[in-house]
DNA sequence: GGCGTTGCTTGACACTGTGTCAATTGACAG
DNA sequence: CTGTCAATTGACACAGTGTCAAGCAACGCC
């Protein structure tokens, strides 16, 4: 079957993706993949090695279909530092939205699995980096207060923008995707930025929740 | 056995946080269990129907020996609102470390088990009471911004002080305990009180960093 | 002493899911 | 026609959950 459209590997991850980014996907079995790739279930296990393999992999198919690196782009060339700031929150911020279902599957069984706790890690470690690089835009123009630590103000940045923090406001509180930005945008330029201004008004928006 | 020391069923949970407490446990087996409380493995099925229901009730058991309540209690009598806030970010947030290890095996089977799933949310909606009557303290003595909603303000601070904002802060980033209660504490008096001045020297405790 | 009751043990079992293996099929290429 | 590759089928071992039934040992009680 060489000339299937979607070759099998890649017809295996889609399938993936789509199982998971049912609003109620349980984690899938080997079974449930196979079913769904219209394929045996040796077949996956033909191209990959576990189940976490699958997801692990599934996530690169999408982080590459979705191109990330794009996405994140308009907060590379911002001017200032809480611009820059500002449009990684945002970037981010909406980007979480779209690797939600995968994420969660990998977050499921990162507890049990280090191979796919190492992939996550990898995966967060990227993200932190954006985080590092808004913070040093904030050195940079000195908008970060000097007392403050580069590294533990990454920290935090980088906790705001979490998927726990996203999942928590918005899946278990029922928040709205621009009131999450807000409040995040808020908090991230009030505690990095002094930008106080923007808290302010932050919480104001209880008409946009859902 | 009627007059071993600890009854069977106590034995079994004391076991079993004693496993979870463990630095790096791994979600424990029924023979896990059995084995280290001593007992065989149909005799934890005697007195709890499936493993959920061991981690929910050595969670009961764990909240009951710490008694909860009573470290809560100092910031149901704290005068002002904002006095309120710092007081239960404090005791809340130095009651998660006793509570993590037993936390992270619940949270672990969360995606999974609907059971545990709602043993955790029953806890976590207990949790947030006392971030509602924190903000309700706010809003009493007029600190709270008018136009925050009240519950978004609680859906803030109940996000900012849960277990996966303290795992990633400490356990991840390696924080020590008193720099996340200063970081945490700053972030909840700015966005909740407009008490900017908190957050000015929060992040400036890089020494206090692990 | 004999009695049943209670709490626990022992060993077997069904079931689900993972991951492995070997034999087989079918298509395509040279 | 033959080899190769991708995939299928069906079997298996293994771990873990949860169930069942029989047995055992100590206790209280008459």
């Amino acid at each position: 079957m060489s000339s299937t459209s979607p070759e099998t590997p890649t017809r295996i991850l889609q399938a993936t993706l789509a199982l998971l980014e049912q609003p109620d996907a349980k984690l899938p079995t080997m079974s449930d993949i196979a079913r769904a790739s219209g394929v045996s279930r040796q077949a996956v296990y033909l191209h990959y090695p576990s189940r976490t393999d699958v997801l692990v992999a599934a996530t690169r198919y999408q982080d590459q279909s979705n191109d990330v690196n794009a996405a994140l782009a308009p907060s590379r060339s911002a001017r200032s530092g809480t611009e820059r700031l500002d449009a990684f929150v945002t970037a981010w911020g909406n980007y979480i939205p779209k690797i939600y279902g995968v994420a969660r599957a990998i977050l499921a069984v990162v507890d049990t699995d280090a191979e796919a706790a190492a992939a996550w890690n990898t995966r967060m470690a990227d993200m932190r980096e954006g985080c590092a690089a808004a913070v040093q835009a904030l050195v940079d123009d000195g908008t970060l207060p000097v007392q403050t630590d580069p590294e533990q103000a990454t920290d935090l940045l980088w906790t705001l923008l979490s998927v726990r923090t996203w999942e928590n406001l918005t899946q278990t509180c029922g928040w709205d995707q621009a009131c999450y930005l807000d409040t995040v945008r808020g908090l991230a330029l009030a505690a990095l930025a002094q930008d106080t201004g923007a808290l302010t008004d932050v919480l104001a928006h209880s008409k946009d929740r859902a």
